[in-house]
DNA sequence: ATTAATTTTGACCGCTTGGTTAAACTATTT
DNA sequence: AAATAGTTTAACCAAGCGGTCAAAATTAAT
């Protein structure tokens, strides 16, 4: 394999990943790809067999991608508050540069499950949870927080990092009628959601003992 | 128009919104949606004149229905904690009965922001947050909430409801791992969320003045 | 320089796509 | 009951799709 080959392969897979983030697997075309990278429709096919090979080269590639910039949040050498404040100013930083990648991601996922389930097969998510549980056991215990709360939370600060690019065009429709800017609410965004997040936990004994009325199932029946 | 008529229109409206919502705009077929309603491919284009315009019209059906499950928040005989309880509850039970309507929703408005434009044409956000705004002027001055921090707010509550079924496929994979149901963690969210939200802005003040050297950008230059 | 191997191309294929049309069928009007 | 209008169907169409293939162009090996 020559230095050339690597070069048009690369060149491939480069303007699929465009292609592929902008319309979608449905939306792609593979004329459309080729057209972008300058080259006969013939030789995606050489290189990557088919349309399938050729977008799950680009998929792993992205998802991989994204699930690395997870992980710097375990590092031990944090308190729990600066690793909230990191984790979001991190990710958020992120997607900044690759404002398409979460709309693409969840889309795709909903669509094709059994895509992502082989990364998630090289991933225990309960033993990284109980990890970063056992590692914060004394903020946590402070906070009142329990080891069932931690998917609750987990996926809140999922939600506050993701959500505002999973939905970027329909908040820029919306900011755009109030004079707002995207990017400015985004820089604002690292802070304020790790704000919120530690003025949450902050305040989360209260609500689990003033209103275990109010709030329902909390102690719903555990499984066996 | 007959009685009869009214059902077969009816009929393709109900497979289309089916199968539109299974496999996006891209992805879904003409014949698909013939097969479903149990009819020729014919009648489609003799109700719906393109598939555009069949697409168009459950795109509009569904936005606006999810639009309308807004609007009770902001009734005025309710105290702000309790439209924050009122709208997880509200927002995250229809969700439940629809769990691929928000997926759908954001992956179309992504994919073609034009549609999504004449649904706001009709709705002055600025103004319903004024509204809102001025109704708890009270509650929000005693956390030390300033206008600013609206659409941070709003956006966060949205984030919260909306993102585990936007990216449901991926929680029940990660959540399968450890043996939780993803009915019983929505169930769950329905009060957590509130209590967070609620913690967090009782904690708000907190952050706009201790912080201000940590939080950097919260006095961006306004345009202007 | 010749051969061999590899890369690139354009022409092509079978199939599916959204969409059309004219005829068959059904209901309504006179 | 005949004519009219509205509904449903099957057959069909051109365009676009992913994919193939043999020949041309290029590079590497002898």
């Amino acid at each position: 394999m020559s230095e050339h080959d690597k070069l048009t392969e690369d060149k491939i897979f480069e303007a699929a990943t465009e292609v592929f983030i902008e319309k979608g697997m449905d939306g792609a075309r593979m004329q459309d790809i080729a057209d972008r990278a300058g080259m006969n429709k013939s030789l995606l096919h050489y290189y990557y067999r088919s349309k399938d090979r050729l977008f799950d080269a680009v998929f792993e590639m992205i998802a991989s991608k994204m699930l690395k910039k997870f992980a710097p949040v375990f590092e031990d050498n944090l308190t729990f508050e600066e690793k909230i404040r990191f984790f979001f100013r991190e990710h958020i930083s992120f997607m900044q540069k690759n404002p398409r990648l979460p709309a693409f991601l969840l889309n795709e996922i909903n669509r094709h499950p059994d895509r992502i389930r082989k990364f998630l097969a090289n991933v225990n998510i309960g033993n990284v949870w109980d990890i970063l549980y056992s590692q914060h056991k004394e903020d946590l215990d402070k906070y009142h927080i329990t080891r069932e709360k931690i998917p609750q939370i987990m996926t809140t600060m999922a939600s506050l990092s993701v959500f505002p690019f999973a939905a970027k065009k329909l908040l820029e429709e919306i900011f755009g009628k109030v004079g707002l800017k995207f990017n400015d609410y985004i820089e604002e965004r690292k802070t304020f959601a790790a704000d919120f997040v530690i003025g949450a936990l902050e305040n989360m004994n209260r609500y689990n003992f003033n209103d275990e009325s109010k709030t329902q199932p909390h102690d719903k029946k555990k499984k066996k």
